[in-house]
RNA sequence: GCCGGGGUGGCGGAACUGGUAGACGCAGUGGACUCAAAAUCCACCGGUAGCAAUACCGUGCGAGUUCGACUCUCGCCCUCGGCACCA
């Protein structure tokens, strides 16, 4: 099937899914990001930023599969071979297209403290994403050569102990020595052939092979190994690393591996702190020894003064140094926008003129197994360069679908516009109060958001810093323990649920299986619980309108039943209140309401004012649960005699009145395990409440001849006699 | 490997600020109603001992702080999400 009718297909069945289920949405602001209409915008804002020069061109390492010629994404390499071919995957490198969030990596980091709306686990993986450091670039000298090898660390304190340095196997001084070295050459060859991804990187075995080279420490002209190593990043820092064994693990271990030196400078501060080398490096802060001129110092000290030594000896400069990459929004895929670029064999890369967008991707297309097609479609590639005139070739590659998912928030502000990207609706709007989203997102798209965010801010096409107010990180739903996602094929679909039960049973057991931020397996069997539930409120509803007229409500005339169950009302309402409002902790809350339709069931009273009650416990309950299952409550409503629709009736009010309870039950505890419970009136003092603690039953068993040490009171709760 | 979560009955989960562990629901067991079944209603439902009252044990494992720990501290195990091309 064409990707376009599949896609089109799949909006309009989770349209109606999501219609059927009664979901409050404004249809008319709906956007599809796969239509012209909307990916035009982020082409012309991708030739803004192109102008500006936010955007650049550079090669990255990309997942080739040599047996289908294609780019794979990480998740289609496994165990190092393409899901499809089974051949072992390549790393290459292919020039693409970034744009420069790192320009932004302060303000996108020191932003994430106002953002007092967002969870803090949300907060902490974007900080420790984004990486800030504070260090030292500096230049070792490379024997026999006017070249020089820069270095970043966050450790200069350290760098006395250096006894070698390691370069990433792509780093050019690697493949100049590897010249005439087979050995050097067989591992940077060897490096090649693992996927990209970090987290493969991160796990494999360490590994790394002597240059032959020397670098020349910058304070003590020193000479030392320049090694080529596996887990050295290309994309960190510049490439290259200097090591301290007795100070880092990794160096360490690296060191005792390959029979290399480990030389102590850092020693503990304090008799409480061992520095023991012949188990683990010292990682800890210290004080200097073995330092020459720096020795004596503390690490704090000693990063001062070795910062300034070198900055003054022209060897390097203090640096603020980012975890955070450039974003590579280029991918050698079909089904996406195209990047609005030209490729002139004069000019270079031209952006699209505005004239002349949308660039629109073709839809008339073959696809076949491997590759993008619309890199063999010559009537989509060929074309004239906009400021030569000459022929040149439309850029074939896709955009990151994360392009799209980083703006819509703010189109749906003004979806039916169509003479620009945003109006001044998107301030009104903006920020959205409340986003929901799948805690799979935390770092990349909402970081993305974020970043388009300032972007467009700085195009004046919107006001406010952040797109977001209020984030809700909702778990996910797993099934058979794993993420439910398409490509995994363990997706569960409502469906036959909402055929069989109705979309209130179907929304309220959602709710009720858990809170919303937490993940959940999911399993069909609780909602037979939730339909009979819906079952007992009609019921219950509909034999109390049986019995006629209800008379009006005389608070201060109730039967201590009737008060009792008034008093359960109003207390499930503060509780449920506060679950939905502040906790969104629906389950919690659900849970509430059952509680108190069993109590309900139990009343049994008609008497007129046993009626006035349990018509005040209906309404609530009713009012309650609205928001969760609005069908069978807007019946419930009319039916409970009111002419007003229930969408437009407000929260209801708690009565403190209502609240007061004569006598309480305390729970009384000896050593703090519970031994008996006391009622008491609400107001005792704290010497009743000893007495009638210290003279139950069984706690008078459990104190037995013992004396009293002292007796705790909590409140409301609780009492523990201590003996 | 690094970053962020989670681990409580047969199951989903509750216990919100250190104060009654297991609310609510599912499954299960027993009973009522029925010719019967379904539906509905009632009771029981962490483990061990006991007729019971009650006692002891129990929140992944091991230590610690506290009158009191699912909750706080330290160390470990397992598991889920993310790690820049799944989105």
């Amino acid at each position: 099937m064409p990707p376009a009718q599949w896609t089109h297909e799949n909006i309009d069945y989770m349209r109606n899914q999501l219609k059927r289920l009664g979901f409050g949405y404004d249809w008319d602001r709906e956007v599809a990001t796969c239509d012209p209409e909307y990916y035009r915008w982020e082409q012309w804002f991708f030739t803004r930023l192109f102008r500006k020069g936010v955007v650049y061109k550079k090669t990255a390492m990309v997942n080739w599969d040599p047996v289908d010629n294609t780019v794979l994404a990480n998740e289609q390499v496994i165990d190092g071979r393409g899901w499809r071919s089974g051949a072992v995957v390549e790393r290459r490198e292919i020039p693409q297209w970034f744009l420069k969030i790192t320009d932004y990596a302060d303000e996108l980091l020191n932003d994430l403290d106002q953002l007092d709306g967002w969870p803090e686990q949300v907060r902490t993986m974007q900080r420790n994403w984004i990486g800030r450091s504070e260090g030292v670039e500096m230049h070792f000298g490379i024997a026999g050569r006017e070249e020089t090898l820069s270095i970043y660390t966050t450790r200069p304190d350290t760098l006395m102990g250096v006894t070698y340095v390691a370069v990433a196997p792509e780093h050019p001084l690697a493949s100049e020595a590897a010249a005439g070295k087979p050995e050097l050459q067989a591992f940077i060859e060897e490096c090649r052939n693992s996927g990209v991804a970090e987290a493969e990187l991160a796990t494999q075995e360490k590994k790394g092979v002597d240059t032959g080279l020397k670098a020349v420490h910058p304070i003590t002209g020193a000479e030392v190994p320049i090694w080529v190593a596996n887990f050295v990043l290309m994309a960190y820092g510049s490439g290259a690393v200097m090591s301290v064994p007795a100070h880092d693990q990794r160096d360490y271990e690296f060191a005792q591996t390959n029979d290399l030196a480990i030389k102590q400078v850092i020693h503990p501060a304090s008799d409480a702190q061992v520095a023991d080398l012949a188990t683990a490096a010292f990682v800890e802060k210290g004080v200097l020894q073995d330092s020459g001129e720096f020795s004596g110092l503390s690490s704090a000290q000693a990063f001062a003064a070795i910062g300034d030594w070198l900055e003054q000896a022209g060897k390097g400069a203090r640096q603020v140094n980012y975890r955070l990459r450039d974003w590579g929004v280029s991918r050698q895929r079909y089904w996406g926008c195209p990047i609005p670029v030209i490729n002139c064999p004069a000019c270079g890369a031209v952006p699209v003129p505005e004239a002349d967008l949308p660039v629109l991707l073709p839809t008339d297309v073959s696809v076949d197994a491997t590759g993008s097609p619309l890199k063999k479609m010559d009537a989509f590639i060929n074309t004239t360069c906009p400021e030569c005139g000459g022929s040149a070739a439309r850029e074939t590659d896709t955009f990151d679908t994360f392009f799209e998912s980083s703006w819509y928030f703010a189109r749906y502000a003004c979806a039916d516009k169509t003479d620009g990207m945003l109006d001044e609706r998107a301030n009104y709007w903006l920020p959205v109060d409340q986003y929901v989203g799948g805690i799979e997102h935390a770092v990349l798209h909402l970081l993305y958001a974020r970043f388009f965010n300032k972007l467009m801010r700085d195009e004046g096409l919107l006001d406010p810093d952040e797109p977001f107010t209020c984030l809700l990180t909702q778990g996910m739903v797993l099934k058979d323990g794993t993420k439910m996602s398409k490509s995994k094929g363990n997706t569960v679909d409502p469906q036959g649920l909402i055929d069989r039960y109705g979309a209130d049973t179907v929304r309220l057991f959602t709710m009720f299986a858990a809170p919303p931020d937490q993940s959940l397996e999911w399993a069909d069997s609780g909602v037979e619980g939730a339909y009979r539930f819906l079952k007992r409120l009609w019921k219950m509803a509909q034999q109390h309108v049986a019995g006629g007229a209800v008379p009006e409500l005389h608070k201060d005339g109730l039967t201590d039943r009737q008060q009792a169950l008034r008093q359960r009302v109003h207390a499930t309402l503060a509780k449920v209140s506060d679950d939905v409002g502040r906790r969104y902790t629906f389950n919690t809350a659900i849970a509430a309401n059952m509680e108190l339709m069993n109590e309900m069931g139990r009343l049994d009273d008609a008497s007129g004012q046993g009626r006035a009650v349990m018509q005040e416990a209906l309404e609530t309950v009713v009012l309650m649960l609205s928001p969760i299952v609005p069908h069978v409550t807007h019946v419930l409503w009319h039916a409970l005699g009111h002419e007003q629709a229930i969408i437009e009736c407000s929260w209801p009010v708690v009565d403190e009145s209502a609240l007061v309870q004569a006598s309480i039950e305390l729970v009384v505890q000896v050593n703090g395990k519970v031994r008996g419970r006391i009622s008491i009136a609400a107001d005792a003092g704290k010497a009743a409440i000893e007495a009638a603690a210290s003279g139950e039953e069984n706690v008078l068993k459990h104190i037995a001849d013992k004396p009293v040490r002292k007796i705790i009171i909590v409140p409301g709760k609780l009492v523990n006699v201590v003996i």
